[in-house]
DNA sequence: GTGAAAGCGCTAACAC
DNA sequence: GTGTTAGCGCTTTCAC
């Protein structure tokens, strides 16, 4: 079974061509013929070989993705959403993890227009982007999620307002009544990083009150950066207090509620926490921690549509086409218990 | 840059094999040639086609993977332990996400093998196997892993001791002093479910206490069915009362909690409970949840290694040869607060 | 309405 | 050590 066009065609004293004709429902197939040939293909069970059409089609049906660590729920919901959105369309998703590695992304880019993938959703971790020359040079649509790089050219994305996010979860500490916010946040020639802290900053000076470097620390997105960027915080706590915290992921939110727990301190009561990417369905996480989310499965939907577009554009044009387009969405403030008055 | 064989081959008046074998890393090639070569290669970009080697080749240095949820860790784990170690050696991965849908599972079975996956990975959630196969027949290696089906064919499968795994978690909460405990336990046609449901049966026989169906509740792994089944379970508590619970899996795990404390009730004091595939490794989850852990990352591993073994099999006698395996390993009982006495 | 044939980019057997 | 050639399975143009 599942063999090739020519086989159903000589057992059938057929061309390949009406063969293909059928399998592709083209018109111009005489009733009968259709008929016999469907039955062959039935009977042999015959599914079509997506490698030889992808080579001579010139496209693949295929999107690649390349995030930093599938199990964090930001990324696989996201990855939920553009599969629902695609996987309607026949499009397959080849996946690859980059595990927070520059050097894994750059083999991870390389590999992926190995296998020529139509389109590419990418988070990236790197600050190094020559790689992506490829797909640039070769019209081959990229759009980033999470983090964007500092390029020279315009790019598509779909993210949150980073900036927004962050003067959001400043303001709520702040209306709940604490005044030194401490921040972990993430490499700063990182967007995310960079936006993040910014916006932290920002929300601080609206409300006069001074930035205290002492008080900013930068994590690597993991949790055990977070553990130790709030250890560090609260060694420091006599030169340096501070009673309220802002930590810009989920891991790091973890790591850092660990450390503030080991050293016998309580949420909300000495620190008041907003986190981010916390999803808590639930509530099973005592006391309920407040942070900033994010809409990922818009997101997803989003990335599929805009990968689309791009490609029904090339399609068209011959190439990537069309005014390249930053989605900004809103992030939302999730209140729960980690950030309320004492 | 980045185009084919052929460009490269006729800027430098060679032949396109030539070039091919510098590519390939062939011997028989000048030396003063292969500087030459390479330095086109660079300078030009080049990176292989993969579509056109698969075609040639008959394989393409892909595997899929089917599971029912990503945003699960167990199998986000599972997918970061094969990557770990299918990437080094230059596979990629094709994911799809079923979402606990049969019909789903079905569509993804023929789109990866209409895309010629060198092998497939499959947790699956049907009941029906037929799609199966085109695998089969046509020599593609299938290594099941979570749940596997009822088939009168050997399969290659890594999955945890089920039964162990309940006895464990049965017997535990038995150790501690509960002698009525509950089950939610999942579909028992499928094997997870099946398995987890028997050891339960057992380790309660085991230790002469009758199994009492009403405290037996079936849900489908999602959070919202432990919750529903958990509030089943406590509205009939007068009629058949229990103090102990056991729930197979990590999202209705979450929704039992949820329903436990919606109704006022306390973990341990009025349910001791044990759950599966927990991962609070920063202990956020207040009380802490006593689970059956699964190996994920071993599992992961063990499966790539597993298909490569079977690649290997197959390209030296054309096809899938040796003993089918059924690897099973131990699960791990992580004791935390959940189930302790009062 | 159908078939013949070229060719997508590559590999590999064979010839020289 | 290098080139020529056939062909992987398919789509598509062009004849008829």
């Amino acid at each position: 079974m599942a063999r090739t066009l020519k086989d159903i065609a000589s057992e059938l004293n057929v061309s390949v061509s009406t063969v293909s004709r059928v399998v592709n429902n083209c018109d111009n197939v005489h009733p009968k013929t259709r008929k016999r040939v469907l039955g062959a293909l039935k009977k042999y069970n015959y599914i079509p070989n997506q490698v030889a059409r992808s080579l001579k089609k010139n496209y693949t049906e295929t999107i690649g993705i390349i995030i930093p660590d599938i199990s964090e729920t930001f990324f696989a919901q996201i990855i939920k959403g553009i599969d629902e959105v695609l996987s309607n369309r026949n499009y397959s998703i080849i996946l690859m993890d980059s595990n927070e590695s520059p050097e894994k992304e750059e083999h991870y880019l390389k590999l992926m227009f190995q296998n020529r993938v139509d389109s590419l959703v990418l988070a990236t971790v790197s600050k190094e982007h020559s790689a992506l020359n490829m797909y640039i040079s070769n019209n081959i649509p990229v759009v980033f999620i999470d983090n964007i790089p500092n390029l020279d050219y315009d790019i598509d994305c779909v993210i949150i307002n980073n900036q927004k996010a962050s003067i959001m979860a400043v303001n709520h500490l702040i209306g709940n009544g604490r005044k030194d916010i401490a921040i972990i946040t993430g490499n700063p020639l990182e967007t995310t990083g960079y936006e993040r802290l910014e916006g932290y900053k920002r929300a601080l000076r609206q409300n006069n009150i001074p930035v205290n470097s002492n008080l900013i620390k930068y994590g690597n997105y993991k949790e055990d950066t977070g553990y130790s960027c709030m250890k560090e915080l609260i060694e420091h706590r006599a030169e340096n207090p501070f009673n309220g915290v802002y930590i810009i992921s989920e891991k790091m939110t973890y790591g850092a509620i660990k450390a503030i727990r080991e050293h016998g301190l309580t949420i909300p009561e000495d620190i008041a926490l907003v986190g981010f990417d916390i999803h808590d369905k639930s509530g099973l996480i005592t006391p309920g921690i407040t942070s900033i989310c994010q809409p990922e499965n818009d997101i997803g939907k989003i990335v599929a549509e805009l990968i689309i577009k791009r490609l029904k554009e090339k399609a068209k044009s011959g190439k990537v086409s069309g005014i390249r387009q930053r989605i900004i969405l809103d992030p939302i403030l999730e209140v729960k218990v980690s950030s309320q008055p004492e």
